[in-house]
DNA sequence: CTTGAGAATCTAGCACTGCTAGCGACTAGA
DNA sequence: TCTAGTCGCTAGCAGTGCTAGATTCTCAAG
């Protein structure tokens, strides 16, 4: 074998990778875009490998399975909440934590099939000792920074948990249509007013 | 037709409702326990018929479709979370609140599949203008009830749907092993304490 | 007691789902 | 040019929710 040949070889290796890769995103991208378009239920593995122009079994080569897609999804979806969230940081006029409450219903009000492949979908991202997503990571980072500057003698991560799980209730309440449409501000504030008011004088 | 015909026309057709309404409920608590046994994907028309030993199109003779089984169960869940929050009123050597907050997490945590069907899977359930089961009615009034020592000069309901949310978010989040195992109690107690702090002193 | 109308129930099937075995075409290296 | 081996496709399986149409059963009238 020539070094020429070994090394088209490897090219023409390397144009196939990039290629699926691509391939890989593209499937992904089609999967958020369908559901965000049309809700969960109309991601069929059929309708999906329409939309990319393959045949199923394709979408077997990249991902194991439908939740497999779903969990991709998910984990890119956590991504972009954590760059809203940061962009909340320097936010004029409101504390950290009034910003992040903000943006972060913002977020799952706008895009409410990402948040929900995010959160409501039981799709076993890892999240305990495993190896977890860094944008889960920083997803969650951006919380507890929110919290930080009103912890006061309070446990950060305790009470970033109690705030994320409030802000998800009221989150995933509004979007069954059980709280009452006008009030939602009012709860916002209600919420940051009631973790602020822990802080140490 | 003699009057003792029509009489006997009548306890027949009496005879037929009652048989009809027990097969009815018989529906619903089999649907109930099969998704408490293992989960809602097994609830299939399928298993369900088999285990109320009709075929399926009677399921279909009762209820609309699925969902309208499903939401059948959600709202008797809704009934027995009404009467467990009741029950914790009278709960000695805590405050209302915390007896509330842990009365419901309990129920989340030891009835998922229920919880599952009353508030995280979207069967709309009629909550905003229309009628709105009882059941609902006194769950929800159960937690205003609950928040109302404390609420000063806040708006009840308000912060009642703030309190309900983080309850809600702490169940489901806690369901989804997406917060610390340990450190539960830690939660509850700093959620009370926070909605507690607004009360005017 | 027989009979026939009407209700109650079941069988069988549709269109869909996620997923996969196995075939055929195409590519790349000898 | 020939031959491996990869690649993607067609076709199919077992399951889903749901329903049309046949069948069985019930019960009052004759």
């Amino acid at each position: 074998m020539s070094s020429s040949a070994r090394f088209s070889g490897v090219s023409i290796q390397n144009r196939r990778e990039r290629e699926r890769a691509e391939r890989h995103q593209l499937i992904i991208d089609a999967a958020r875009e369908l559901a965000e378009q049309e809700g969960w239920d109309a991601v069929t593995t059929r309708r999906l490998a329409e939309k990319v122009e393959y045949s199923q079994p394709v979408l077997y080569s990249h991902f194991k399975g439908k939740d497999a897609i779903v969990r991709a999804v998910a984990i890119e979806g956590c991504g972009v909440l954590a760059r809203e969230l940061r962009k909340a940081r320097s936010s004029q006029g409101k504390s950290r934590l009034q910003a992040a409450a903000e943006a972060y219903l913002e977020f799952a009000e706008k895009r409410p099939a990402l948040y929900d492949a995010m959160f409501v979908q039981q799709v076993d991202i890892p999240w305990g000792t495993d190896e977890v997503p860094q944008e889960l990571r920083d997803a969650f980072g951006e919380l507890v920074a929110a919290v930080e500057p009103v912890a006061g003698e309070r446990d950060l991560e305790t009470l970033t948990e109690v705030f994320w799980s409030a802000l998800h209730g009221i989150a995933t309440l509004t979007h069954g249509k059980r709280l009452r449409p006008d009030h939602h501000q009012a709860r916002i504030d209600l919420l940051v007013r009631s973790v602020q008011l822990g802080t140490a004088p």
